[in-house]
DNA sequence: TATTGTTATACTCTATAACTATA
DNA sequence: TATAGTTATAGAGTATAACAATA
């Protein structure tokens, strides 16, 4: 078994510091969208992800792909959302199988009227501690950090099943 | 009404990067947790925090004000983590009111046996793509961000009665 | 009165497995 | 057979409010 080293102190600094922004910053985030416009954070990435999306609208499984989570949770959460009629699910035209699930208006109109407050949050707490050097540099790493992290084996190929 | 600026592109990616990287961190981190020894993420950060406390023990309150949740939220961690004989809650000495909450033996050797593959996780996702240097990036950015924000009011002083 | 902690309750989120329908 | 999506179900987590006890 290899002895996983133990962070060293910098390490260990450098990766709680990352976690408890990141949370706060999440908490933060998740209570304004509530207030202002009563979404949800996965709600709010759910049309988020459609408002970007080339043409307003995505698959459901692409969705939930994108999104990280299980089919079945993203299928309550666009029940969710439909009921709301902030989006619309269709059949897909090439494929039956498929659903294609589309920002309404209304959906647009929520989401323009939650941005501003959006911004303002992330704005006040991360960003007015950055400089333009710090946001280049996090890009730069975190970039390089997620490009890794997609391309790293998700699951798989990390127990193995004797050690050799 | 501050018209909230709309976040440039580089703020923007630097944003999102570091959301994504953060959740895919925790995803895993969390399933390594569950699978190495039972735990959620909130009780693996209340066995630790615990183990890094002093005398090895805190009050209720300061580990709710710690970990950021409700007193209720806590308690029922706090039953859960008792139930399984990981933690022990015992009246204060000195404080009629307060609970004391202890690392039991079997606490710290749970926590010590999931330790190792907690650190691979780590290593592996994040660390492998960072230098010295990026290391010692986030530990200052990150830092300075997180003393700012628990610096700045929580919540209050957010939303004026009037604007001017 | 304020603080500490618990309880009752209600709700959201998520995942697994079983199922339907199309490719 | 494999893929897309839903449903049923079950469990975990969290918060709010009401409560009891101590400061």
């Amino acid at each position: 078994m290899t002895a996983a080293t133990p962070l060293d102190a910098e390490e260990l600094a450098a990766y709680l510091a990352l976690k408890e922004v990141s949370s706060l910053l999440e908490h933060a985030v998740e209570q304004q969208l509530r207030t202002d416009g009563g979404l949800s954070g996965p709600q709010f990435q759910i049309l988020a992800r459609l408002s970007d999306a080339p043409a307003g609208h995505l698959r459901m499984t692409d969705l939930a792909d994108s999104l990280v989570y299980s089919r079945s949770g993203l299928t309550y959460q666009a029940a969710q959302l439909e009921k709301q009629g902030l989006i619309m699910r269709t059949p897909a035209e090439d494929d039956e199988r498929s659903i294609v699930v589309t920002l309404t208006p209304a959906g647009r109109e929520l989401l323009d009227r939650v941005m501003p407050g959006h911004v303002e949050v992330v704005q006040r707490l991360l960003l007015t501690s950055l400089s333009r050097r710090d946001i280049a540099a996090i890009t730069d790493i975190m970039g390089r950090v997620r490009d890794r992290m997609r391309t790293a084996p998700p699951r798989s190929a990390q127990r193995r099943p004797a050690g050799g």
